[in-house]
RNA sequence: GCGCUCGUAGCUCAGUGGAUAGAGCGCAGCCCUGCGGAGGCUGAGGUCGUGGGUUCGAGUCCCACCGAGCGCGCCA
């Protein structure tokens, strides 16, 4: 990337001066490359100068100079066309125009591996994520998880990591027991037993669907004699069907998980005593008040946490030890990434001790919490209750607005910024959108390079035999420019888990789109500069498409 | 009470310690004899919650306060 030459040179001019004796040995700041906040002032500034004055002994002006000195005959490979110095001490730098026109060839070159960037270096990283208890539908609430963690899945995938999805399938813990003592509820009642579904149980509607899938599957064989509990099918095919809806809800928002992790399955083998016996090893288990604790208080926590309880049944948190027990020295993630609502937290400062308790670098987990969503309908706030069975799902949400507009609402807001998801709102503005905005421009390419076909036959896809250096004018270039800036954006979000740019980042290159489309005709008499300028707009469409896929979602021939 | 997060335009939100704080929607106007008007252009609209502090420089970092959400279980 150019922003990575730009650093470079800044860097050399630096030590050079030093060795020049014109600059004092001062230590140099590890972000040196900004973007100007204005483009009249160039592509790429720096400010080290600025900060560099103090310790320098100089005017930043003055240092800002010198450094320019030194940076003569070592131009970032024709990249940079213009260094200036700016007071009260920037250096901008402007890339040249022919250098940006010949990029329009290497992008349709990269085709869709444009945006990748080799930083992951084919490290294996797991991101985990939503995992919502299968008791009930995927909730809109869930809808922000889910698309957090799918971007992130995508983006990081874009920058070089092997990627794996997973949902934690919580099928060991009381609630499932609940969902299943609610489902035999259901299902006794259609048998006419006068039976209540049990406290804390879950009254909506769906559970009764779900009782007559069972009905209709087994008809009265699951019975058991009033008053007695339950036989295991019903947990057991409860729990199933009840995940055939969740992978419904998530297809319908186009997230695919590699791997279901049966929290069961830790308990079937050794996986839980050998996560349990390599945490007393290391000295972090006592035992007290009959109960087994976690000596969280020794790594700095406030407090101890209870592994397992009195009666001998071990706590979720324990689940969640051995569970990072099998993530990291199991599997070998070099990464984890967990994807969390609010309400988890308080988990995060244990979860990341624990994960130290077992000898890893806690630096190898990245815990993303997310701000619960308030629904709104207008300025009412939709309380939601699952006691009252009171619940909007993703999929009643993704009818009203789709799928696509859905997950660019989503991820586009910082993941610890709260969000008011206004559903009425969301409807009225589903034809006022940015989402379509963005898809509009990639269908208009679509509908240019149509036309072009007719008019030139012998186009081929990717190289329309055009000149790019034909590529001069202002808002050809400055298009040029933002779709630069994709594989600059994957790196970023790769480093700081905050995908929600992308979508920012979509409407300014559908802008630029925009805008040379008012501005600069592409099919003209002029033969040569239309093939050029077919060759602008192949290389937009090729990133409009990547940026939609990178957020997961459609590219539009049409509209 | 303690902890985490947030408070930026009428609304929904961006803004890696740097230059005159931005976008979309909404509002007031303007632009179709040419490739898709789901478009383009112009304008109004801001004590960046309040008050201190650090810094050459603070919307951004620190402290206090106010307000909102979420946590603080031998629940998950």
């Amino acid at each position: 990337m150019v922003k990575d030459e730009i650093e470079a040179l800044i860097r050399s001019a630096v030590s050079s001066a030093q060795h020049a004796g014109e600059l004092p040995p001062v230590a140099v700041p590890d972000t040196l490359v900004e973007r100007p906040q204005k483009p009249d002032y160039g592509d790429y500034a720096t400010s080290v100068p600025l900060r560099l004055a103090r310790a320098a002994g100089m005017t930043p002006l003055e240092l800002a100079h010198l450094i320019v000195k030194h940076m003569d005959g070592a131009r970032a490979a024709g990249a940079v066309e213009d260094v200036t110095v700016a007071p009260p001490g920037f250096i901008n730098f402007r890339l040249s125009a022919a250098w940006l026109a010949a990029q329009v060839n290497a992008i349709l070159q990269e085709g869709d591996a444009f945006g990748n960037v080799p930083l992951g270096a084919g490290r294996q990283v797991q991101v985990e994520f939503v995992s919502a208890n299968p008791v009930g539908p995927i909730h809109v609430g869930n809808g922000r998880g889910l698309a957090l963690g799918d971007t992130l899945a995508r983006v990081l995938s874009a920058a070089g990591y092997e990627v794996q999805r997973e949902y934690l399938v919580n099928d060991a813990g009381t609630q499932t027991e609940t969902f299943a003592a609610t489902l035999y509820a259901r299902y006794q009642q259609l048998f006419g037993r006068h039976v209540e579904i049990p406290e804390g149980g879950y009254p909506g509607e769906y559970m009764i669907g779900l009782a007559q899938q069972l009905r209709d599957e087994f008809g009265d064989s699951l019975l058991r004699p009033e008053g007695e509990p339950y036989p295991p099918e019903v947990h057991e095919v409860g729990v199933q069907r009840m995940l055939e809806v969740i992978k419904r809800d998530l297809e319908a928002i186009g997230v695919r998980y590699d791997n279901w992790f049966s929290e069961r399955s830790l308990y079937s083998g050794d996986l839980y005593q050998k996560a349990m016996a390599l945490l007393r090893e290391r000295g972090y288990v006592a035992e007290r008040e009959g109960a087994v604790w976690f000596a969280s208080s020794a790594l700095g926590e406030e407090k101890d946490n209870v592994l397992v309880r009195s009666t001998g049944a071990p706590t979720y948190f324990a689940s969640d030890v051995a569970y990072h027990y099998d993530k990291f020295l199991l599997r070998g993630f070099d990464r984890v990434i967990n994807v969390w609502g609010a309400d988890h937290q308080g988990h995060v400062p244990r979860m990341k001790a624990a994960v130290a308790a077992l000898g890893i670098d806690p630096e190898r987990l990245s815990i993303i919490i997310y701000q619960l969503v308030t629904l709104k309908r207008g300025s009412e706030v939709v309380k939601l209750s699952k006691r009252a069975g009171e619940i909007v799902t993703l999929r009643e949400v993704l009818e009203e607005v789709g799928a696509d507009a859905a997950r660019f609402n989503f991820v586009g807001r910082a993941a610890d910024s709260h969000m008011d998801f206004d559903l009425e709102l969301a409807k009225r503005q589903s034809a006022e959108n940015p989402v379509y905005y963005v898809q509009y421009a990639h269908a208009r390419i679509a509908g240019i390079l149509l036309q072009a076909a007719e008019r030139f036959p012998v186009l081929p896809g990717k190289d329309s035999g055009g000149d790019v250096s034909l590529l001069r004018e202002e808002p050809e270039l400055a298009l040029i420019r933002k779709m630069l800036r994709l594989p600059e954006l994957v790196e970023q979000i790769a480093l700081t888990l905050e995908p929600h740019q992308l979508p920012y980042y979509a409407v300014e290159l559908a802008t630029a789109f925009h805008d040379f489309y008012e501005k600069c005709r592409v099919l003209t008499d002029d033969e040569a500069l239309s093939r050029a300028r077919l060759k602008l707009v192949s290389a937009a469409k090729v990133v409009l498409a990547r940026s939609l896929d990178l957020m997961g979602m459609s590219a539009p021939e049409r509209m």
